[in-house]
DNA sequence: AAAAACCCTGTAGCGGCTATAGAGTCAAGC
DNA sequence: GCTTGACTCTATAGCCGCTACAGGGTTTTT
């Protein structure tokens, strides 16, 4: 199949199915006399094993880890277990802090409760004063929990 | 003061100080005779105001609008108050979304409870079934909310 | 006078796509 | 057989909010 079905049937967009050949997810695919790729099963199995990994939000490193153990079926499956544990701390983390931060949210937005001119928003004078928005548990250096604010999936 | 006392007291990287001017978050800086930038309280007041609201994980869009009612204190604040209830629904929102996939994680989780050949892993076996891993609710368009992957902030 | 510390501009990179531009390929309808 | 349109190709730029260079200039300290 060429890669419009290929993008049907996985629900994954072209250009992100390209991208994921640019970024060593997907072997290579072979081509017709006319340059345009062609598709088996096998990829598609690939690339829905890919579709499934972006919805529970790893990353692609860590999808990359797990296409190796399962393109090593004899090895032993720990390291995988391990991935899920930690992908799943991450997550645990994160809505801790998202509820850390959504109090300090809550507790800002009372210091306003009616509309009046801006010069006595209790909101905007917080904000103003240094320190007085405490510092939210920081978020890993590794790059490895985002922010709320995020592009459709 | 110069940009890096200036970062020290409040903060924020002298690169980061750099970029909020180019963005226009900052208004342009006079400069010394050696093209040196040079900055007041009311610029060090204002760079607090900005980390505070990234503290609170506002967009620099939203900031923007924070300001423009800093700028304004004649003007009702109304507008002050319903940019962070949206927010704090944003915020809101994700804790929800994270918490339907850190279900989704355990239950895969739960399909191997025991280190064998990756061959019979039941997380791998899950993954790779197409439609196995259910949609999470989706992010929204607007790019408003984001992943549990972030860099360091 | 040399060295260190600071500052400048400009550009590229991060992740995971998404969206063009500009060109080529292929099947169906006239 | 010729046009139309749907599909495909590559290459490049953009998204966000920084961060990290390179390659230079200026100021301060030794």
């Amino acid at each position: 199949m060429k890669i419009g079905e290929l993008a049907r049937i996985t629900g994954i967009q072209v250009e992100t199915i390209r991208y994921y050949e640019r970024e060593g997810l997907l072997p290579v695919a072979g081509r017709t006399e006319g340059n345009y790729r062609i598709y088996s099963e096998d990829h598609s199995e690939r690339l829905s094993f890919i579709r499934n990994c972006r919805k529970l939000d790893m990353t692609l490193d860590e999808i990359r880890v797990l296409l190796r153990f399962k393109d090593s079926p004899q090895e032993n499956c720990g390291g995988v277990n391990s991935l899920l544990d930690e992908h799943i701390r991450h997550v645990t983390d994160r809505i801790g802090e998202l509820r850390q931060l959504e109090q300090h949210l809550r507790e800002l937005r009372q210091t306003c409760n009616k509309t009046q001119e801006a010069a006595h928003c209790g909101i905007l004078n917080e904000l103003t004063q240094s320190n007085r928005v405490s510092e939210d548990r920081k978020h890993r250096i590794d790059g490895h929990v985002r922010n709320i604010h995020k592009t459709a999936v």
